[in-house]
DNA sequence: ATATCGATTATCT
DNA sequence: GATAATCGATATG
């Protein structure tokens, strides 16, 4: 017997041209919609809160800055694709590729409100559910949001997100935010002025400090 | 060849 | 609020 949960009604797919866009439209468009996971036969599913930009050759925070690499390869190549990258040796951090294929820019997708698959998604993160607090904990940073969700570069840099087949996707069902804020970007320090962070204002599963989040 | 630096987080005080 | 953990990419000699 298949569960369905009522979240999960007139689940779209993202076109591929939503990506081939600037990524400051892709980011502030992307809050609300749902990244949808396939793990060791669970499905796992966050509504993004919170998202930064991060451009080309124009900005000095980005990877795509010095120029294409193995590393940052999938900047460059088509929309809706994963990029993961492996941050201070301990964590893996999602982005998606954004404007056309040649040309660099992605959205970093830094935090996620818990919809289904709790329990493993909690497992996973080494939380026990029970308290209150745990559920906050689950995918409130890009770091906590890769464990929660189990992707790391070796499993997912460079797949296609927009693939319905694909264990690792980001779908539409509708939602819309009411209220979104934009602040600096958190945890760089080239570039730091720009208000490239998107954020759905009075969410409970935001990153960073409170001051950042329009408190 | 060696040193430094992160698009972070957990765990202290 | 401050700091250690941890490692690949990048800078420096």
């Amino acid at each position: 017997m298949q569960h369905r949960s009522p979240q999960f009604h007139n689940l779209r797919a993202l076109d591929r041209q939503f990506f081939a866009r600037d990524p400051r439209e892709v980011a502030r468009e992307l809050l609300g919609k749902l990244l949808i996971r396939r793990h060791e036969r669970k499905l796992l599913a966050g509504r993004l809160v919170e998202v930064e930009a991060y451009l080309g050759a124009d900005d000095a925070a980005a990877h795509a800055a010095a120029g294409r690499t193995a590393r940052n390869d999938v900047l460059f190549g088509p929309p809706g694709h994963a990029y993961v990258y492996l941050i201070y040796g301990n964590y893996f951090c999602l982005n998606v590729s954004c404007e056309p294929e040649g040309k660099a820019g992605c959205v970093l997708i830094r935090a996620a409100e818990p919809v289904d698959g709790l329990e493993h998604m909690a497992r996973s993160r080494g939380l026990e559910l029970g308290s209150p607090k745990a559920l906050r904990l689950i995918a409130s940073g890009p770091g906590r949001l890769a464990q929660a969700f189990s992707i790391t570069r070796a499993r997912d840099n460079g797949k296609d997100l927009l693939d319905a087949i694909s264990d690792l996707r980001l779908a539409d069902d509708g939602y819309t935010p009411q209220r979104i804020l934009t602040t600096p970007r958190i945890g760089i320090t080239k570039t730091a002025d720009y208000p490239l962070r998107y954020i759905v204002a009075g969410s409970d599963y935001l990153s960073g400090p409170k001051k950042m989040n329009g408190r």
